[in-house]
DNA sequence: GACGTTTGTCGGCGAAGATGACAAACTAGG
DNA sequence: CCTAGTTTGTCATCTTCGCCGACAAACGTC
């Protein structure tokens, strides 16, 4: 450092970057790769009234993107409207994969989805705890994964593999800091996986409350909303936020751990070593407690409690009420910090949710500025227990959805 | 509705925008003005670094914002170096500016700020707390601006006019819903200025801490860092939010609002109607009360608290050490949903932090997840009570810095 | 003062989208 | 069944804008 003058250290650092004109052809694949990808197949003068392009250069565009066999164009179902009909263009699902993976706590699922967002085929399979040994995670997913490939057409081509992992993962190195519930620590799990898998691709990795959250974005309940709040919680409680349609991802990927905002500060002793966060006061543990139930009792011991509620069993009923006023407390200082238009429930939460809608309801608007949740709708995650899969192919997407034929040369250069 | 079919339907969302040639030149235009903006005047040959465009390309565009009258090319001084000396650019600061207005508890301020983010001529105003009528206001803002006006270059233009104000405000049109410190509530601020003032301009209005926030990733201690927490705090707590770079509006613009979330559920009733809010903990009322002093004491008593906290007198230290516990509680909450890269403290907050730093630091240790607060750093606004004025300016200059040529053509017609 | 280096300038080139004319493919009405 | 009207794909030509290469200008060094 010390012998570069000031001039010299200016120049080191490219803060802005120049549009050239071939940037713009591929910005415009791009677009309407996206577009494809995200409405579902479309007409190509939808394309040309969306994009704000022409008719001749959406003809070359699409052209580019059949030609590269990403995109399809079949003959218009004439519709009823006069005029010549417009070929509909759709994207090519069943050639051009991404390989999920949700690395969960007690289970573990592989998918293959086309792109459009289809799952073609997929496999969960439960494991028990104790087999969650980092190599032997790996193995299980290699073994999936090549007995999913086998059910492919020869000319598939893979475009990215995402992973959703139950923990805390940097995302700007696809490790795995901490996962509690797996008994990770520092695992390079990103670059493990692609070397067991022997591939070129750079496997992306991210959490799996994270994954959900874009899952619901993009495809579940939260479809054209903007600014989301998605809470997930069983055990522990994770959460991903989506700001101006963007994922909010923090400095590391580390964003999104709200289940660890102090609520209770008198509280109960957290597992991450805090106090009253909380996750101990609306993770399964604490709900089955309340009820007079082991806190270990798991997905049966749910299952009984809500089987309770619906017959009406006071203890049931007055566990659930607890849980919900700490729901409630929870997402209103979120709705604080981040003014959402929507709030999705997932996992354990979105099942609790339609129990004590109303006193979750009643504390929201108890302890939310007025101004801030006007408008704002809380609803139950769509997607259920595929969330993260589909939202971890959503993220192995990505490139390709960047930068369409850039990113097909790399993968075809490197096979 | 109904008489429209769903494909016409589906022609009127144009979700997707293509790039078209003069964009290209639109973007580099927008890329080069904010190079400049943001990091100061920059030769030619710098620019072609950052921006990895050609030599030629770099001279026609600045020449064309030469033309413009945005930039201004002066002679290098020879820096030693061997080679043809590259020509200086720099913004035009004196004749394109922005209003910046600043409306404050007790005090209105308002700038004119140059492109490139010097403040030429700046008037701030104590004003008595009864005297905050919504029509008083904008009388007092039209009469400090156009004294302000007068001492401007004739040739010089106001590219935008931008407002802060302690409330919270829509961004979508520009409104304050509600304001608690001026008890103002539903009012069209935005356009009512823009009215007074009698310019075509749109009056672009924000929350000020949100802005304050803006002005310190911009131009203050958080400049180059992407994901910032700002956190500013008097009587009341506010906080502006930045992740990727951008700052977080949320659906309506009333992201940041840290102060109401809700910290200590059996707390103290807030303002706001809610029960145990951050500020009911944090905010200076809190802190002159277990001083033992009147929570009205305002800013004189403050002083007398932290001339008491030198001194060593123990009351003083017990207050500030009770603030400091919340303060870190709450800043922890908000590390673990938001992953920043560093944390501001502004207002109170920042004359109270050197005092306690090390029991705030504690406490986002104990709380913070290990992950999320590694590689964090906490410091002290470097602005100031400029800070929302700077802020005001840097919104103003928003659309210009987007397209400048455009911009520059719709003020130019609308006169 | 000659030489090497860096940089501005200018003419020509190529990529990519716009434009406009024309043909193709559909509906509606007689 | 045929014609008019409408919408859309295609193609040749034009425009914009950045790139390339050659050359000259302005600096430091020996």
């Amino acid at each position: 450092m010390s012998t570069v003058s000031p001039a010299r250290a200016a120049f080191s650092s490219p803060t802005a970057t120049g549009v050239r004109s071939e940037t713009v052809r591929s910005a415009n694949l791009a677009t309407i790769l996206r577009e494809l990808h995200f409405h579902g197949p479309a007409s190509r003068s939808e394309l040309v009234a969306r994009s704000g392009l022409t008719r001749s250069a959406i003809g070359a565009l699409v052209g580019e993107l059949v030609k590269a066999d990403l995109v399809i164009e079949q003959r218009a179902a004439s519709d009823g409207s006069p005029g010549r009909p417009s070929p509909v263009a759709a994207p090519v699902a069943d050639r051009n994969v991404a390989i999920a993976v949700d690395v969960a706590v007690d289970s573990l699922a592989v998918g293959v989805v086309g792109l459009g967002g289809v799952i073609l085929h997929s496999e969960r399979i439960d494991r028990p705890r104790e087999r969650v040994a980092v190599d032997a995670t790996i193995d299980d997913i290699v073994a999936v994964v090549r007995r999913l490939q086998r059910r492919l057409d020869p000319a598939c081509r893979v475009l990215g593999i995402g992973v959703g992992v139950v923990g805390l993962v940097n995302r700007t190195d696809n490790s795995v800091s901490i996962a509690p519930n797996l008994g990770w620590h520092d695992v390079a799990f990103g670059a493990r996986l692609q070397r067991a898998l022997d591939t070129t691709i750079e496997v992306v990795v991210s959490n799996d409350a994270d994954l959900a959250a874009l899952a619901e974005v993009r495809r579940g309940v939260a479809a054209g909303q903007r600014d989301v709040l998605y809470v997930w919680g069983e055990v522990g409680v994770g959460g991903g936020l989506v700001s101006a349609g963007e994922p909010v991802t923090g400095a590391a990927g580390f964003a999104g751990e709200i289940g660890h905002v102090p609520v209770n500060p008198d509280g109960r002793p957290c597992r991450c070593g805090s106090v009253g966060c909380w996750e101990t006061e609306i993770g399964e543990g604490a709900l089955l407690e309340r009820s007079g139930r082991s806190p270990d009792g798991g997905r049966d011991a749910v299952d009984a409690l809500l089987a309770d509620a619906d017959r009406g069993v006071p203890l049931a009923l007055e566990a659930l009420a607890v849980q919900a006023r700490w729901l409630g407390i929870g997402i209103a200082g979120l709705i604080n910090v981040l003014n959402p238009s929507m709030v999705v429930l997932g996992g354990l939460l979105g099942r609790v949710y339609p129990y004590v809608r109303v006193r979750v309801d009643a504390e929201i608007e108890r302890r939310a500025l007025e101004s801030s949740r006007r408008g704002l709708v809380v609803v139950v995650s769509a997607l259920g227990s595929d969330a993260p899969l589909v939202g971890a192919a959503e993220l192995a997407f990505e490139q390709v959805l960047a930068d369409p034929l850039g990113t097909l040369r790399k993968i075809s250069m490197s096979r």
